[in-house]
DNA sequence: ACCTGAACACCGTTCAAGT
DNA sequence: ACCTGAACACCGTTCAAGT
């Protein structure tokens, strides 16, 4: 991967330089994508983009902050879903959506959870999610809250849901508890099938997702407006 | 810290073992529990237990083994929710003795959020829970997938909610949200404390985990046992 | 049997230069 | 203006010894 010529043509003395923040941006996102999140280290991105480590200070502040760009350029370069219809059809098409997104990119979800993501690209998620959730009636602090429970399933489904294919999630977790003594564990070894299948995913998130919409349409229905 | 004598005094031969496996693991979630899981090193566990780094070794097999044994020890020195009544009474007891022991143990988040823990220790909070919701009426399938719901959101809700204190984490959300400009961000912007306090706490989990619930209770009785 | 220093192949980042 | 090698203070782990 050869940078390419710098952008910024408008600059009036020195040398132009090597790379933008959105050439380190995208190297690092293609890196957590190929690789994870080990594999990204400024040594190694440096190689990727052909300039000496310390090049690289000087677009971005520190690992933190590169690790910021990366999570900015997921969030640009991924298309928004498309929103219509009633309130539930809505939440549940930018559910699926979010939800898609972190499959894509399995880091960006170690780095959230790593620390909050307060960054201004990040939080068009939760735009979108409030407003939906405010224009179906929900006060301004259930509908914030409302969101805040539909992102911490699709974030923490991504996160626990193991990187590894599903395939091979439910394989593990089947061999782990065929292991388990059945008199100490009767309901798990009872349920094995069922409980490895629950551990990752399409269904599985389908099913929370439903149950979730289920109990905020009911607070709706019956507290709200009823 | 002085490792105590050995515990082993069944050894027929040879020098007894300066620290035990329980000791090292203790250690460990000491060192977690007090500055976090980046302050875990082999070289610093070793310091803190008077024993040269490589002595680990003869103990656990890789750091990746150590990490397994303090979340064992977490689940084990913390005290099981007492289960009686209805099920829904029951899981919410789960839920917040799960919450609360997340919280007292910030950094086992993030390990789980590494790689999918199926140690029999950290089972027995899946064996509970879905235990629960056959009791209840759940058919195997959706027990296992109502209880992964559950899960996902009170270890979603750990990981997401700022390690530092809640108030801290609200107030850096605020700051955030001052900065967005108003026109992309009418709802945000518009809803700023409401987003701002279902950022952490106690609150905004007890919403969520009742929308679950009700969204479980709908489910059972409108389409299971109508 | 059990313990451990030296060494290896890595990190992120500071510093002092280079052009 | 912009770039960068050397160096520092760290990692986890292998190896070859020590008692």
């Amino acid at each position: 991967v050869t940078p390419s010529a710098a952008t910024n043509e408008g600059a009036r003395v020195g040398r132009p330089p090597k790379v933008t923040r959105d050439e380190i941006a995208g190297a690092a996102l293609a890196v957590l994508d190929k690789e994870g999140l080990d594999a990204l280290t400024m040594r190694r991105l440096a190689d990727e983009l052909g300039i000496g480590t310390m090049t690289l200070y000087g677009y971005v502040g520190s690992k933190d902050d590169l690790l910021d760009l990366a999570v900015d350029a997921a969030v640009i370069d991924s298309p928004s879903a498309e929103l219509s219809g009633p309130w539930r059809r809505q939440m549940s098409a930018l559910m699926h959506s979010s939800a898609e997104r972190l499959a894509r990119h399995p880091a960006l979800v170690r780095i959230r959870v790593t620390r909050p993501v307060l960054r201004p690209e990040a939080l068009r998620f939760g735009e979108a999610g409030v407003g939906i959730l405010r224009a179906a009636g929900f006060p301004d602090d259930e509908a914030a809250k409302g969101f805040r429970l539909l992102f911490t399933f699709t974030v923490g489904f991504a996160a626990l849901s193991p990187a590894s294919s599903a395939t091979a999630a439910r394989r593990d977790a089947e061999q782990a508890l065929a292991r388990l003594p059945g008199d100490e564990y009767p309901n798990l070894t009872g349920a094995r099938q069922e409980f490895a299948a629950a551990m990752a995913g399409q269904e599985a998130f389908d099913y929370g997702l439903e149950r979730i919409l289920d109990g905020l349409e009911a607070r709706l229905k019956t507290t709200i407006s009823p």
